[in-house]
DNA sequence: AAGTGGTCTAGACCACTAT
DNA sequence: TAGTGGTCTAGACCACTTT
């Protein structure tokens, strides 16, 4: 099973072509992963020592670091200082659900649209004034969207935004029909950071009307809550879709399609 | 609220401590994220050229470069060659949900057991002949498990496990009375990966009779399929839950806790 | 032409671990 | 003591973008 006690070993993918578009780190960690996915080098197993890796492939030393710390980010070796560099075990844990999928889900079809429903001033009740950090009675805008997939609606989003009229940015919520505005978060550049929390609850008939549904079903909901740089909230909202529209999917463990450039996220 | 209208500018943060335990190159990431999230860099704004970070904080370019990746690795900046490096605009589709939050949600309770309520062989059916990609009618082991949170019932766990008496080590499974065995994926290394997905579902009047309910409900249903390093199904199952036990929650945008040590995961 | 990020070298020193 | 990973240097060359 290892090549090493079969002579000749020297597998074609194991050269360093430094004449190739992909740096060498990179080409050394893909050289390591395919080790590792096709049980080569099984979990729990040493890889090589760092200097083994530099003489093995002739490398600088900082060249086989950047191999092992790309592997290392994507969470499939584990280094241990003074001890080793070790492939690691298939973790539950480990697993991450993207919401970019649901993302590209939309881009891949084109036949996605924003329609406006609705949006009018609301005094605060106690709810939204605790999210916003607003006076109970304050004004807001309540704003309501129905995205809709080939014609059929699909998500139904609702939020209140907190109204300032030293700040007019917030207008162009108005004229978000696109999801490229809605998903970059109102195409500005106020927002700090969110909040963004996911779980499974029953439609209202408010959703299921506006969904147009048969009847009441289970959903999912993703509810958002946006800042501002002074920590001050933006805007509180939600989306909610059956659960055939938004199945979270992702994959643990050593995978062929994880090769990625760099250690950056896509 | 924010410090940086108080005056006295210079803050002692900016300086490079090289007898400092944090690496440089953490130190001058620290930095740069600190001069973000504080609004003194705003998204789309240009950060200082790599020279010029050499230059003012006299250290390496490598140095330079690891501070930059490691930012970028966090989705906070993104390089653009030939032109600079900008500050990211938040955006929703780069959240994502961490399982690793339920389990350490799991783990600070040290209340939770995992109860063995039984298992058998079964001959498979088309739908798990399919899965588990073995002869229909083939024998196959079907389990079953309750996760308990202080005594109170939380999480069904039903699975499917293909039967090999050449391969033991799925015995193991029946051991599994812990936390750390289930999350371990049977803490064996026969494990190559496995595909998760997630969704909102109606719970089955076995899981409310199970997981002890007043009556129907939404839930969410956590599926997996692992397969070895053939490629060959190991196990197929899920865990079902109320939805206020699975609540994912995440953070977009600019953190203070999102300094990490390294571009590594948690 | 000047500036930018991307890659790479060939060493060095350190803290830690195992023997 | 020898081996390991972690950090860092002071340059170099390249492809690319902007002026």
């Amino acid at each position: 099973m290892n090549q090493i006690k079969g002579g000749r070993a020297a597998k074609l993918t194991e050269i360093i072509d430094r004449d190739a578009e992909s740096p060498i780190y990179f080409q050394l960690a893909e050289i390591l992963r395919e080790k590792i996915l096709t049980g080569s080098l099984r979990p729990g197993e040493k890889l090589p020592s760092e200097t083994d890796l530099v003489d093995t492939y002739e490398v600088s030393p900082m060249t086989v670091r950047r191999a092992i710390n790309l592997l290392a980010a994507q969470d499939i070796i584990s280094t241990a200082p003074g001890r080793g560099t070790f492939v690691k075990e298939v973790q539950l844990e480990s697993a991450a659900f993207y919401l970019r999928d649901l993302h590209d889900l939309f881009n891949n079809t084109g036949a996605t649209q924003v329609k406006l429903i609705g949006a009018r001033f609301i005094n605060a009740d106690e709810r939204i004034a605790a999210k916003l950090q607003i006076r109970l009675g304050e004004r807001a805008i309540y704003i309501r969207r129905l995205l809709t997939v080939d014609g059929r609606p699909a998500y139904y989003h609702r939020g209140y935004l907190v109204y300032d009229p030293t700040r007019p940015v917030l207008e162009s919520e108005f004229e978000v029909t696109d999801l490229k505005g809605l998903f970059h978060t109102q195409g500005n550049a106020l927002i700090k950071g969110g909040d963004l929390n996911l779980e499974a609850t029953y439609l209202t008939a408010e959703d299921v009307s506006v969904l147009q549904l048969p009847g009441p079903m289970p959903g999912m909901l993703l509810g958002h809550l946006f800042y501002d740089f002074n920590n001050q909230p933006l805007s509180w909202g939600w989306f909610v879709c059956t659960s055939t529209q938004l199945r979270l999917q992702t994959r643990i463990g050593f995978d062929q399609a994880n090769g990625k450039r760099d250690e950056r996220p896509r």
